[in-house]
DNA sequence: CCCTGACCGAGTACGGCGTACGCGGTTTGA
DNA sequence: TCAAACCGCGTACGCCGTACTCGGTCAGGG
């Protein structure tokens, strides 16, 4: 009853007994990603998969046997694997790895959002991972250093993306709905910002250019590539030395502190 | 046919004629966000709301026309609005907005995934961007620089915070689960860690300490705020003169490029 | 005044979802 | 050879959002 299933990633894919699968994990996740890519995520239902599969519904069951199950093994499947062999150039690598990023989460806009809301361990994640512990390692960051560069630039593409795609969904809505979408918001806007209450919103509208989202991801990466530059440049002309992250900054020292502790590992090696 | 509904925050609270709605808008999306704080956002469905409420299902689309407008309104809700003078140090005024809008993530966990995924105009929503807008200009900035600020700030928060409460769930798990969960991921990992493929993963697993959330968040934010500043400090020992966000910054120029076209309106004002 | 039309509350029902259960057929190790 | 193990999958259950409908209620115009 408590022994339930032993995670997906455990089970044979070949039965020791019976007659052979007629399908596969694999081949069932293709099948999903592909409507999941040109339909969204909730048009991949058990139903539809196995429809194109010609197949049952409960059939998919033998192979997944929940849709949280799927879910992990289409992620893990449109994660994929992609090598990466560390320069020492912190910047280039990084930036590598962040345009990777951006490439396969616009390819799968449904990935994004799956991604960030369920903890991800299968084999290509975590391969993936491994490469990217190596670049950063291998520019001579320390391992908590790694950590920390990884899950800021990780956090950061994942809100950004969405943010890109959201507003391409919105943008989309095949073009004559998008002009009804536009008909419909327009005297809300128009009201609102006729109130008087937003004067730097109405500024906003009127005299910035929002951009196209390749320069806002180029533009916001930069930033954040100079914060981790400044603490951990590898090659710099004052100097060789690098700052470990729970150093001082660009600010007033007074308003900073210690954030990561460092050989804080307790005595016991366990 | 086309013309459908005229958006939610356009159609009004109290009708013309009929008899007086025994409900609210508002005292709907309340019900709703209480459900969902505590149950998951899956829980929030119309029978589940209506019960609460002592009434039919039905009753709740005289109100909100679909489950989206409920979700609209109840995103706006949970926003609510604080208010922030700005103070003209612009660390400063970022850490406050940051730390404001992470705390209201924490506090709905099923916020952040709702809020990254469709586009927000609610008036509480609107509110907000004409006070940060505010800061930030308070603070010197152009209003190009501002919302490339405001929005790397909020992709960064929004992912970081997903991924702290992604965590948070998994943790969870209600104690003996959580128990009956590490049992079920323990083998699979220890058995990918023994293949020998990922030696940094598993330096990873046994050196790094990973920390908490708190600190975690503390030490991305002041990374990411050193490269704004970098770009954007108005109090600077240096100089007092401030760079453009399409300027250089701290890598070769070489590799840099314009980023954000300023004043590129076209000619007519239509 | 009353009546007419606009609005409210809510029951019924439909199509879709994930999936528990069970049955008949197929393969294979002992 | 034969039972155990496994496959394909039809049926059915309890959820979901919501279209349709109908009787009751209130307010403004005659």
């Amino acid at each position: 009853m408590s022994d339930s299933k032993p995670i997906i990633w455990m089970r044979p894919e070949k039965p020791a007994r019976g007659p052979a699968p007629t399908h596969s994990r694999g081949q069932i996740a293709a099948v999903a990603i592909d409507i999941a890519d040109s339909e969204g995520i909730a048009a991949a239902s058990v139903r539809a998969i196995a429809k194109r599969l010609g197949t049952g519904a409960m059939t998919l069951y033998r192979y997944l046997p929940t849709k949280e199950d799927l879910y992990t093994v289409m992620i893990d499947e449109a994660t994929g694997f992609e090598p990466q062999e560390p320069t020492g150039d912190l910047r280039a690598d990084l930036t590598t790895l962040a345009h990777r990023r951006r490439r396969i989460f616009l390819r799968h806009p449904w990935l994004a959002p799956l991604l960030a809301t369920r903890p991800i361990m299968g084999p290509n994640f975590m391969r993936g991972m491994e490469r990217d512990l190596a670049v950063l390692t291998g520019c001579g960051l320390g391992m908590d250093d790694t950590v920390a560069v990884l899950n800021l630039l990780h956090s950061w593409i994942s809100g950004a993306v969405q943010a890109e795609l959201t507003e391409r969904a919105t943008a989309d809505q095949s073009g004559v709905d998008r002009h009804a979408w536009r008909l419909r918001m327009e005297p809300y806007l128009t009201s609102l910002l006729a109130t008087g209450e937003f004067p730097h919103l109405s500024r906003m509208v009127q005299t910035s250019e929002i951009g196209e989202a390749d320069e806002r991801f180029e533009n916001g990466l930069a930033i954040i590539l100079d914060g981790i530059e400044a603490r951990f440049s590898t090659v710099t002309e004052k100097n060789g030395s690098r700052r470990p992250i729970s150093g001082t900054g660009g600010g007033p020292p007074s308003t900073r502190r210690a954030i990561v502790q460092r050989g804080a590992r307790s005595s016991t090696t366990e």
